[in-house]
RNA sequence: GCGAUCGUAGCUCAGUUGGUUAGAGCGCUGGUUUGUGGUACCAGAGGUCGGGGGUUCAAGACCCCUCGGUCGCCCCA
């Protein structure tokens, strides 16, 4: 028998256990809870999509596509890609099951994505998001739905301290487009004070440039075209609407010119979440309107919007956890009282009441572990049954129930 | 993909210029004590020093390769 190494975890993935899980828990039952208040329905996808789905989405050209997807062919030829993004899969969820009847939609899923990526401090291969959507919706009032329910989440999360809504608009398609020329040949003039990294960027993603964190970048940068001076008014008139409405349902922001976003479908508002409390991964949250995008699917011209936000990094920033206590815990004393503390275990969870038993170890020590496991209430248990508990004696229906319990 | 840094018991760590049988605390198991909400004491189990190769009389320590974590770049949520 050859002892053989045992397999490691695959780089960048996550065994989660404890508080990190907990915390992981938290998360994704405030983001049910919350989206619900909001009238989002859920949804449940597949992980693996047709290659195609997100190539022709996100932009062939982008880092996402080109270099970190998780494709392969499965058995019968095809390309099969592990989801990198919601959104795309989302979109073709849309058109193959012919939604377009329930529009506008609004949308809630969560689950795991894949990047292939260097891990790092809040960022993994495998990771998790919870993302809403609102497909088929032109309406500013759709882009302030999903910002004042992102706010609303943060905010019940309890890390809405330090953390900032800074908003963009990339106009409609013939302004981003304008903008997005002026950039090039602005750069392209400035091609001497750029870092290395942005004259990559000033051939496969020129906004990019704009925030880059390399201090040789900033000075060009911060005198670049801007994007209002290429606003249509139309596209003015939009995100004016949906400043208003963020500022009439209290929600705060801070306009950010040099916000752009990584994927190509994005048009008009743009925003994120930001935070300093993560180092080098400070989004959030983020999001923005994708009105090209389902067209790019072969689909018929439908206005979306949407945002996700990273599990993993909010579950970071969560400070107070609520605490996940045992009601009663049961030590059974003497083994002869096994069938007895069974039968009551089995009662108390019947009541609703989380239960569970210490009864393997040494007896002497079986009370110390119930104890720093901190139940509400420890039941004792000896030979000849329940005899009594011990725990703070409140009006809970706990107490109450251990009360009726004839000892 | 690039740079830096780290990897010793289940966990947190110590381990001298390379030198007997690699240690501590916590946790775990058992016992004694106490006696009904975290007692104290005693004992025990638990380590291919991330993995492979090299230098050396001798490697946890030095060199090379490799895997993984962390931090930054890049990318992005």
């Amino acid at each position: 028998m050859a002892k053989i190494q045992t397999p490691q975890a695959v780089r960048g993935t996550q065994d989660m256990f404890g508080e990190s899980e907990e915390r992981f828990a938290h998360v994704v039952a405030t983001f049910e809870r919350v989206r619900r208040l909001y009238g989002f329905k859920g949804l449940q996808l597949p992980v693996i999509e047709p290659t195609a789905v997100f190539s022709r989405s996100l932009g062939e050209a982008t880092d996402v596509v080109s270099k970190e997807m998780y494709s392969f062919e499965d058995r019968g030829g095809d390309s099969i890609t592990l989801r990198p993004e919601f959104t795309a899969g989302i979109a073709r969820a849309y058109l193959t099951n012919g939604w377009q009847q329930f529009a506008p939609m609004k949308l809630s899923v969560h689950g795991p994505l894949f990047r292939y990526e260097r891990p790092q401090k809040g960022r993994y291969r495998q990771f998790h998001q919870i993302d809403a959507e609102i497909i088929g919706a032109a309406e500013p009032a759709a882009d302030v739905e999903l910002l004042v329910m992102a706010d609303q989440l943060l905010k019940e999360l309890g890390i809405n301290d330090g953390v900032t809504l800074q908003l963009n608009t990339l106009g409609d398609t013939p302004s981003r487009d304008a903008w997005r020329a002026a950039l090039v040949g602005y750069f392209n003039d400035h091609k001497h004070a750029l870092s290395e990294d942005s004259l990559a960027r000033l051939e496969k993603n020129p906004l990019r440039i704009l925030d880059s964190k390399d201090p040789m970048d900033r000075p060009v940068a911060a005198a670049a075209p801007v994007i209002d001076d290429y606003l249509s008014g139309e596209a003015q008139d939009f995100f004016g609407a949906v400043t208003a409405g963020l500022d009439a349902a209290g929600v705060a922001w801070t306009r950010n010119a040099a916000l752009v976003r990584g994927l190509d479908y994005y048009r008009h508002t743009a925003f994120e979440f930001v935070t300093d409390r993560l180092g080098a991964q400070g989004t959030v949250l983020g999001g923005g309107r994708y009105d090209g995008l389902i067209e790019n699917l072969g689909g018929p011209a439908t206005p979306a919007v949407g945002w996700a936000a990273g599990i993993e990094r909010l579950a970071m920033l969560i400070e107070q956890l609520p605490v996940q206590q045992l009601e009663a815990m049961i030590v059974l004393e003497n083994d002869a009282g096994l069938g007895q503390a069974f039968a009551l275990l089995r009662q108390l969870r019947q009541a609703g009441i989380s239960a569970d038993m210490i009864a393997t170890g040494s007896p002497k020590k079986r009370y110390d572990k119930a104890v720093k496991q901190n139940p509400a209430a420890i039941l004792r248990v000896n030979e000849n049954g329940y005899y009594g508990f011990s725990g703070e004696d409140t009006n809970s229906p706990l107490m109450n129930f251990l009360k009726s319990l004839a000892p």
